[in-house]
DNA sequence: GCACGCGTCCCACTGGGTGGAACCAGATGC
DNA sequence: GCATCTGGTTCCACCCAGTGGGACGCGTGC
């Protein structure tokens, strides 16, 4: 009764991986049975782990119940790739959120997914389809295509060949059209998204180009399906992405 | 030259600790060298950990500089307790923003420090002083003597008790005024500071009071010291802490 | 060229980590 | 009341994952 991972030859770390990995976006904690259950691991090990864990405060512990820590949350906060984008961009995004009055995101790509990095809530009080630390698939957001189309050909054969998940009716699945509108997004700068992703939801995203780094992360408007028109935010959003763009090149050299 | 911790009993899970904690707010990237300096551990077992980690996606790795991870954001992100709190806070704080227009701030106590968990800016465009992820003391801050105007008699003696060190000239470091501060406070509902944390900053907050269980942050608004009227947003912030603690009640019984 | 700093690899040693089983605590039920 | 169940902790003999000093290789600068 191995944990289940491909390969093994596991030690500590990729034990505690599992134990952190059982942890999902919407439980309110976890008892010790549960959490051993869910990493593959014997109870035992779960509960001396997880004693160390709560020592260390990656984890909390209230009565029977396992939390993610505090810890964790700040420790986040300092990775370097969203914190320096996160800094760069806020004060741009708040102006483009207060010029369209519409929901704001800022996402990094990460393999055939975004990860949100930040919001900013729109005056309309439209529930954003997208929260903070969450990840979108790569092909069924505009955040996603409008980096996707900076990406070196190679890797963009390598998402669009896999399967594509259709998430709404709307979400293009077929390679062809997709690296065509891809073509579009080079050309025009911005890349858009109807329905795509949520059912009610439209969105109008540009990618985060840094000169000398290449692709930093995708800003992006989105709103209301009803009531969204992506082409009067083209010229803001595609300025706002330039202008965080430059602001992180202002910070300091490109890194690599 | 043993790590440095109190207790040298040190597992692996330890000197990752060690690891982790070496970053800091503001540098890119550390070499392994520097890594195993600050972590107080031999280079031979920083190089095979960080390997670990690199793998398990907790560290990236960028020629030689090595950077906290996006993983770790994620992981973060997941953290209860802020996240519940935040998805409670986040429409109420958008909205406290839209009348007030000043940054307004949302924090998690923690010992003797808060913790900002979110933060809108404002429409002045004026330099948040904390940013999300950042501690403040809780002695120095609207939103710390926010919270801790409702925290237990004994706790708020052990805090006071500690010496409190000034920020700036004007924080409150003695304990007399303080005390009485905080009974001001839990009359008023609202707790102010000025210039306390920043010598250009001034700021109003109150508590998010669950009935059922208790403290679950602090929420505040604040602005350049000049032009900043605290009193005129009293009422507002009074309302968004209790608009948020009712929306953390309904969404589910309090754990604990 | 030589010396220096950085990162990786090697390898004999050992104690931190393991996990099945026993144990304990509280809740439920008849 | 006793039996039972579920969830968490502790025990302890076994052993392999992890250790770290030192050798090695690479790039750099004097």
């Amino acid at each position: 009764m191995r944990a289940e991972r491909g390969d093994d030859a596991l030690g500590v770390l990729d034990r505690m991986t599992c134990i952190l990995e059982a942890f999902d976006q919407d439980d309110r904690g976890l008892g010790i049975s549960e959490l051993a259950l869910r990493a593959g691991l014997p109870k035992s090990t779960v509960s001396r782990l997880v004693a160390t864990l709560v020592r260390q405060r990656y984890l909390e512990r209230d009565g029977r119940l396992i939390h993610l820590g505090l810890r964790l949350f700040e420790l986040g906060q300092l990775a370097e790739q969203p914190r320096e984008l996160r800094i760069a961009a806020l004060p741009v995004m708040t102006d483009l959120r207060n010029r369209t009055g519409e929901n704001v995101h800022l996402a990094i790509r990460d393999a055939r997914a975004m990860v949100c990095i930040a919001m900013v809530r729109g005056r309309g009080g439209a529930m954003p389809a997208v929260r903070t630390g969450t990840r979108v698939p790569i092909h069924a957001s505009a955040l996603g295509k409008a980096a996707l189309a900076h990406a070196a050909p190679a890797e963009v054969d390598e998402v669009v060949s896999e399967e594509l998940d259709a998430l709404t009716t709307e979400t293009v699945t077929d390679p062809v059209l997709l690296e065509r509108e891809l073509a579009d997004i080079r050309r025009g700068g911005t890349a858009v998204e109807d329905r795509e992703l949520d059912p009610d939801v439209r969105g109008i995203a540009a990618a985060v180009l840094v000169p000398g780094s290449g692709l930093a992360g995708a800003i992006s408007v989105s709103g209301r399906a009803e009531d969204f028109d992506a082409s009067r935010y083209a010229a803001d959003v595609r300025a706002a992405a330039k202008t965080v763009a430059q602001r992180l090149a202002s910070f300091g050299p490109a890194r690599g």
